[in-house]
DNA sequence: CGACGACCATTGCGACAGGATTACGGCGTG
DNA sequence: CACGCCGTAATCCTGTCGCAATGGTCGTCG
């Protein structure tokens, strides 16, 4: 899971995307509604969390924008005081909920995953694979009865592996899916953690293995 | 799939080349206009990746001679800054998609995917014969339900038969398809090619079959 | 109608690129 | 300060590719 972050509040950037990184989600940062609009040119993120507030204009207009350009990413918007007439006006233009500064971060987790549950969004319920189910809203994975804890990153490879099982997944669409733009790989970081995953993988039995296709990317199967 | 790349800046160039070429896509390259028109004259492409600041002038100026030349070719323009005159401009002459730089990779696949889904383009929906499925855009080949993953080259060699099944498809034309001008083949790696992939797809039961027209080329049959 | 030559199919080989694995050191956390 | 995670890099390993040798098939021409 990948969301963007527009937030200029250094601090509270920080506690936001540190919380979510935690706990497997990948976090796009920007202060700015200029960069917000190029990175989401760049590429799709499963959910935005929008600032109101910010140095170069109101970060409600970013949605609009969005959708007029065809995007359909669920945004929470923060703001300082929980108005209603504010929340009306949020609503209206497409923000998909609200969120009163302050706030707990389980709060904002919890409404990020209730966000990814809906139907009319990019909808993705648990996906069984072997004896492993994955469930990529709340980012865990079990095999049988028992949960698996992974580590951040092999838990991220394994989520985006198996949402898209069977099938070929790119070796870069990987690399945006689980690094956010600032921490370039300059090695075969993601090759590691996938043989680490494989081995957990194995050791658990969970009944699933991942294959290579040489030069394009990863595949997982069940067998 | 293969296009032509027009941009003198080296390592962007090589850049895209690497990462287009990794998804099965032959690159055509050139940093001056003069070559690009001398290579455009001499075959067709699916789409035309076109550097505006070019050593001999700008790249712009190329779309109105393949146009008045009846080539309907789609071309994306890179630009140093997505400047909305610059934009105008470019739609204007013909260009059918614009992309600032720098941009991620992920997105100019994605917009060259966009163009050659349009109707008005050289559409290419997915193409059944027999228990395979070919997806040209996505570059992916499903029997069944089940994944077929190729080599690079065998893959294109497939797409290439299968977006003409039932017709014959020069040898020629299947090299030029395959390979770009650097890369040129002085043996029959190309029969050896077809004979590997003929092999896999029987062994995966995919239903088609892959004639040969002695002296002039191959041919995809569904049997 | 038979033989020869051109063309094609198949397969093994060596080179090479890209992936797999693992040890190491830094870093943060409890 | 002990432990686990992560990125890096060294090493090893495997798939893919171009090549060429061999054997087969087809067409043509004497």
């Amino acid at each position: 899971m990948k969301i963007l972050l527009v937030e200029d509040e250094t601090r509270l950037a920080e506690a936001i995307a540190a919380s979510l990184t935690k706990k497997g989600v990948a976090v796009d940062h920007t202060a700015l509604l200029g960069d917000a609009i190029e990175l989401a040119r760049q590429q799709t993120y499963d959910a935005i969390v929008l600032d109101r507030r910010l140095p170069d204009g109101d970060g409600i207009t970013f949605i609009p924008w969005l959708r007029s350009s065809g995007v359909v990413t669920p945004v929470i918007v923060l703001t300082a005081r929980n108005e209603p007439n504010e929340r009306v006006a949020g609503l209206d233009l497409g923000a998909d909920d609200y969120l009163g500064k302050p706030f707990l971060m389980e709060e904002l987790f919890a409404r990020l995953r209730a966000l990814l549950r809906r139907p009319s969004a990019l909808a993705e319920p648990s996906i069984v694979a072997g004896r492993m189910t994955v469930d990529p809203i709340r980012m865990d994975v079990m095999v049988g009865e028992l949960q698996l804890d992974l580590p951040r990153r092999e838990l991220m490879v394994l989520v985006t592996l198996a949402k898209r099982k069977g099938k070929t997944v790119l070796r870069s669409a990987l690399e945006t899916e689980i690094y956010n733009y600032e921490e370039t790989i300059q090695s075969n970081a993601l090759d590691a953690h996938v043989s680490r995953l494989r081995k957990r993988l194995t050791d658990a039995d969970a009944g699933v293995s991942i294959h290579n296709i040489r030069g394009v990317g990863y595949l997982l199967k069940e067998h």
